[in-house]
DNA sequence: TTGACAGATGCAACACAGTTGCATATAGTA
DNA sequence: TACTATATGCAACTGTGTTGCATCTGTCAA
């Protein structure tokens, strides 16, 4: 997937090491087609033998964060999930059935709404959030 | 507060029991103006000088969320926040400075870019989470 | 190729939101 | 006023995420 080499080549240019570790983590966040949590990441890890520890992987979602390649995504109330940063903006569709998650992109996203409340609230708006629950074609 | 009473009286409607524990708590969420934490629920009820167990809240808000009475706000990776279900359909706005949260209200919705979804993904959408974060008015 | 070292990692112990099982208390009813 | 299902308290637990500190290693310069 050429994210991943994209998200690699970034750090690396910024003057950050390119450790087996966070080689497999930014495989497991941005290789995934959809947003994983870090237990899911943990998991992942361990199946391909590569022993990493849970401080480092939760560290490594930070330091990520921070670098501006991953972002959170909250649609379950019991852990976050992560995703690249680097995908065009978009939005996650979750089924309430299955769990499933699928990306969206809204052909004329929310400029309209956003303009509505910076001229009614003088709310300077930076991002949001947008998540739409329901049943997925295969549920239905 | 209106909202106070007829999520109690509803409740009472359905045969549940009005304790001081359950009005107490339904005070703390529905009469505040933002959505709240369990935690700071807890910290309330101990200001009122009111004994309840953390255990009694979190099952409280299971309870007022199966009643469809209480709703969950996921806008903190943190914990979750709580708030009536009663209220008119609406969205958060929360600021990065100081982390005040203010309801907004859209005109129109977003009927357009769900019919959009529902047609192009085949998903059906039962209901959506939209939040704004960005700088309130105080902090600009 | 190697040595140095800042950046990365592991480990153990911890923090803290939220949950569970079970014994006890109490609101509402008869 | 006594009965009983519902609600509550308590203690112990679960699970995600964090911290301090010792150790290791990718990268680069020599």
């Amino acid at each position: 997937m050429k994210l991943i080499k994209t998200t690699l080549e970034e750090l690396r240019s910024r003057g950050h090491r390119l450790t087996d570790a966070r080689k497999a983590i930014v495989e497991a966040i941005v290789g995934s087609e959809r947003p994983v949590s870090a237990v899911e990441i943990l998991g992942q890890l361990e199946e391909t033998g590569l022993r990493v520890n849970k401080t480092t992987v939760y560290r490594e979602l930070k330091f990520m964060i921070e670098q501006e390649l991953v972002q959170e995504v909250l649609f379950d109330k019991h852990r976050v999930y992560y995703e690249s940063a680097l995908l065009d903006h978009h939005h996650h569709l979750v089924c309430n059935e299955c769990g499933s998650v699928d990306d969206v992109v809204l052909k004329n996203d929310l400029s309209t709404q956003e303009r509505q409340i910076e001229n009614n609230k003088n709310f300077l708006i930076q991002n949001h959030t947008l998540e739409f629950f329901g049943t997925c074609a295969n549920c239905q």
